[in-house]
RNA sequence: GGGCCUGUGGCGGAAUUGGUAUACGCAACAGACUUAAAAUCUGUGGCCGCAAGGCAUGUGGGUUCAACUCCCACCAGGCCCACCA
């Protein structure tokens, strides 16, 4: 009688069906009075090469969950769209010239074909799309409210542009400076930055092109390129964002992932003086100050060069007021760091530099002249792009210095050495210490002795010389962050066009609300030009329009923006997708925001993560989202791991070990392709595939199957309420358990134990109705399809899917009565049937009764005697 | 170099607060049904040993009546960041 789950006849039926009926659309607030739940998983690049395996284990899996809340009774939303602007077709169609609209289009009915075969329980009246110009038109509106406002400092708040104070001494200017004072103050503005450089291709390159310093499309190395780019002021919410962080549950290793890329780090500024070193210039000519940033300023005394980076504003300008003696050398190593590829400097960490001859810096503390030099290992882009280094104290300091055989003065102060790097060096043996000479605090004003901050621990000494200097103006307390502002202009066309025109009389102008969305024009070339500007610019006709303030002739910004804009606010427009008159209503953002449920994968949590809580927090501080939503828009964030081809590798075309979710849906059905995907391991943990393993989920569904099918032909038509069956406790037990792991996505255990009960049930000769029904019910967030069928076949006309989930009855998760192990000095010796409820008195008699215990307790008395109710028996001898 | 994670049978993996290690599944073996095979069903199964028993959760220590679980040190593998002062 043994049957095949007729997969074929029955999944497209229902999925028809389903949508037909709106089973999983959800309710807008006014149409409900359920509370909400809102489930997201990030929604996907539609590439060309379709869907991979990977996809449905996390859109199952929050489905799961989902149909799982429903059946608590949610107003259930769990939408999904297409984050569809990006280099891929844009590629394909430099290569094909094919428009990258219509690529887009032929990628995405292919994967929303995919994903609907997998009867997973998206709102397809939700869907929405980056590309489409009436959602892009918000992304471009939200664009110009980050122009259109600044941070406010005492507030921590961004707010708009018109309420910044402009001071009295910038008013009396003019104009002029009062514009360029709130250009200034902007969270979108432009700004020269780096930029990854081809010149062989002539075009510049995202990030994600040039992994590892090497151009993606020709192979060739990549240099470096200054160019205005527009930017938005993330690191203004830098301390928000770690802050920020507590009042949401998150993973904590996304947690800490998202902290440790923000990169704090607490310390001073320090200012030092810098002077000619030729004695008769002194006083006559300044060279200025060099400000470093240091986390350990408690280790000052220990400085004896400072390093600038190559870029540095200063080094161009010692060399233009002819300071600087060796400015050729000077110049040429510039040159070198400015053509070195990422490649190189990641792969020679070999110390080089030059010494800037003819100046020398004070160090404020003891008044000590110490030389400057700069190198490329110290980075233009962290703290002031300059040093005090301390060779004593810190290891890249110490190489430098013995390779340049520069003076290396190990600061007395225990304290110091409980830093890793100083220690190790130390035990190399490779450092004596050195006591500060008193002669060499000659001279220089407010000089103090290194015996200042002796005894000290490290925290204290740091906080005793930052009041020190503080108090004699040669620096300050100071955070430092890691965390870099957002480049966000691409010289690409396939992405939302930048909404600003530039003026010759205005300068930059916002593109005015009634104007938007500025569409994407049509292209003949969508290679980038080769002055590095976007496919855009040779657009004239477009390029060409009138200042929105003036209305004299005026030119489009050409750069477009980044993937990660429509990224960025998505999951505001599922709440409000249809909404032409604001990006989402307050009410349907009162509702639904913020995300119950977010998961992605853990290569999003540095990127998407971060920008897109930052673009929530600066709608949120200009009133666009309501109070009530709360700082934070995910509520909880979860991750998703990878499928690993066969054997535990990674999955790729070159590999050949591709498996196709077609065939696979195809072979076994979408039920069985998404019990296997969530059977497969922990749901956080890679897992190779494994086309045995598949089989297996197979079996259990067609026992599943042909129970049902025994079940159906013998069943009564009015449900009897029979309670004397032995798998009862069984069943339970499963509905307490694959609840519970399903709220904590411990889906694979979840799965073991609906086979255990599905065995316990195939031996049962009755089952109850009602005891199928909610045997049924805990299986249908699995496998929706082979339960809706069977649903329908018990006579229920609506679906199993917005049926309520069953509850377990506690007294009938205890069994009557349970072997307990009895332990002699905690190793099992034998096993007793006793009834649940045995006392300790009564269950230890009946043990020292037992020929085995008696055998191992070799007529001893126990010292002691452990009883662990329903478990262990241990007695000690 | 820094951060995070993982080591349990032939394999994927269970083990809720420390309480019978190896649930569930795969593969394997034996049997039933069949002319035969597939499918299905029943059974066996950590390792050594005839057995009694002993040894087993990467390695070595520790805490405990009791450790996969807690603590310390180490080894191996993976991921992310990486000259961040």
């Amino acid at each position: 009688m043994a049957k095949t789950y007729p997969f074929k006849d029955i999944e497209s039926k229902w999925q028809k069906w389903w949508e037909a009926n709106g089973v999983y659309h959800a309710k807008q607030p006014g149409d409900t009075d359920l509370k909400k739940y809102y489930g997201l998983v990030e929604f996907p690049y539609p590439s060309g090469e379709g869907l991979h395996v990977g996809h449905p284990r996390s859109y199952t899996a929050i489905d799961i969950i989902t149909r799982k809340k429903r059946m608590n009774g949610f107003n259930v939303m769990y939408p999904m769209g297409w984050d569809a602007f990006g280099l891929p077709a844009e590629n394909f169609a430099i290569k094909k010239k094919v428009h990258p609209a219509i690529v887009t289009e032929k990628n995405v009915a292919t994967f929303k074909r995919q994903i609907q075969s997998l009867g997973t329980g998206f709102d397809w009246s939700r869907e929405i799309n980056t590309t489409d110009p009436a959602y892009y038109k918000w992304t471009q509106w939200m664009f110009i409210q980050f122009y259109e406002s600044w941070f406010d400092e005492a507030a921590q708040k961004a707010k708009p542009i018109n309420e910044l104070h402009i001071p009295n001494d910038v008013e009396e200017q003019g104009d002029e400076a009062v514009k360029n004072f709130r250009d200034s103050k902007r969270m979108a503005f432009k700004q020269k930055t780096t930029i990854n450089w081809c010149p062989k291709c002539k075009i510049g390159l995202a990030n994600e092109e040039a992994q590892g310093g090497v151009c993606e499309r020709c192979g060739g190395v990549v240099e470096k390129r200054e160019k205005y780019q527009w930017m938005l002021r993330i690191t203004k919410y830098a301390d928000r964002l770690i802050k920020e962080l507590d009042g949401v549950d998150y993973l904590d290793k996304i947690r800490t992932q998202q902290i440790n890329w923000i990169g704090r780090s607490e310390g001073a500024s320090i200012d030092f003086i810098v002077q000619p070193k030729n004695p008769f210039d002194k006083g006559t000519i300044s060279g200025g100050t060099i400000r470093v940033f240091t986390t350990r300023p408690d280790t000052i005394f220990g400085a004896t060069y400072l390093v600038l980076s190559p870029e540095h504003q200063l080094v161009s300008q010692w060399i233009d007021e002819k300071l600087i003696e060796n400015a050729k050398d000077v110049q040429k190593y510039q040159e070198t760091t400015r053509k070195k590829s990422d490649i190189e400097r990641q792969e020679n960490k070999e110390k080089t530099g030059v010494e800037l001859k003819g100046i020398v810096a004070i160090n404020p503390a003891n008044g000590k002249e110490i030389p400057v030099w700069i190198a490329d290992y110290v980075l233009a882009g962290y703290g002031t792009g300059a040093i005090m280094a301390v060779p004593a104290h810190d290891e890249r300091d110490f190489e430098f210095a013995k390779k340049f055989d520069l003076t290396i003065i190990k600061v007395i102060q225990p304290p110091a050495l409980d830093r890793v790097a100083s220690q190790s060096l130390l035990t190399k043996g490779e450092l004596e210490p050195i006591k500060v000479e008193p002669d060499c605090f000659a001279g220089h004003g407010t000089a103090i002795n290194s015996d200042f901050l002796d005894g000290l621990e490290t925290t204290k000494a740091t906080k005793k010389i930052i009041d020190w200097l503080e108090k004699n103006k040669h620096g300050k307390s100071e955070v430092n962050f890691k965390l870099r502002d957002w480049v966000f202009s691409r010289q690409r066309y396939w992405g939302e066009p930048i909404p600003m025109v530039h003026c010759e009389h205005c300068g930059w102008v916002a593109v005015q609300d009634s104007e938007l969305p500025v569409l994407l024009p049509e292209v003949e070339k969508y290679e980038p030009t080769d002055t590095g500007e976007s496919p855009l610019a040779v657009m004239k006709d477009w390029v060409k329009t009138t200042c929105p303030i003036c209305g004299i002739d005026a030119e489009r910004e050409t750069d477009t923006m980044p993937n990660w804009a429509g990224s960025s606010w998505y999951f505001l427009r599922y709440c409000d997708p249809n909404n032409k008159e604001e990006f989402a209503s307050d009410r349907a953002l009162r509702y639904w925001m913020p995300v119950d449920l977010y998961n992605g994968g853990m290569e999003h949590t540095t990127l998407h993560l971060l920008y897109s809580r930052f673009w929530y927090k600066v709608l949120f501080d200009l009133g666009h989202i309501p109070e009530s939503c709360g700082v934070e828009p995910y509520g909880s964030r979860r991750s998703h791991a990878m499928i690993l081809g066969e054997g535990g590798v990674k999955m790729s075309k070159s590999k050949g070990n591709v498996i196709n979710p077609d065939d696979v849906v195809e072979k076994f059905g979408a039920d069985v392709f998404r019990c296997y995907e969530m059977f497969m391991g922990p749901y956080d943990m890679d897992a190779p595939w494994d086309t045995n393993g598949i089989q297996g989920v197979k079996r259990f569904l067609d026992k599943v199957w042909s129970l049902a099918d025994g079940h159906i032909a013998n069943n009564q038509p009015t449900p009897d309420t029979e309670s004397d069956n032995s798998y009862e406790s069984t069943l339970h037990k499963a509905i307490k358990k694959v609840g519970d792991d399903i709220e904590n996505l411990h889906f694979n255990t979840a799965i073991s134990q609906l086979m255990i009960l599905t065995n316990e049930l195939q031996k049962a000769d009755h089952i109850n109705r009602n005891d199928f029904e909610s045997y049924v019910k805990i299986l249908s967030p699995f496998a929706p399809h082979l339960t809706e069928e069977v649903w329908q076949k018990l006579g229920y006309k609506e679906s199993i899917h917005i049926s309520s989930w069953p509850v377990y009855d506690e007294s009938k998760l205890i069994e009557e009565t349970v072997t307990v192990a009895v332990q002699i000095n905690g190793k099992v010796r034998a096993q007793l049937l006793v009834p649940t409820e045995i006392s300790e008195k009564e269950i230890i008699a009946m043990a020292k009764q037992d020929g085995k215990v008696v055998k191992y307790l070799e007529n001893k008395e126990p010292k002691k005697e452990i009883y662990i109710k329903g478990k262990i028996l241990n007695f000690v001898v």
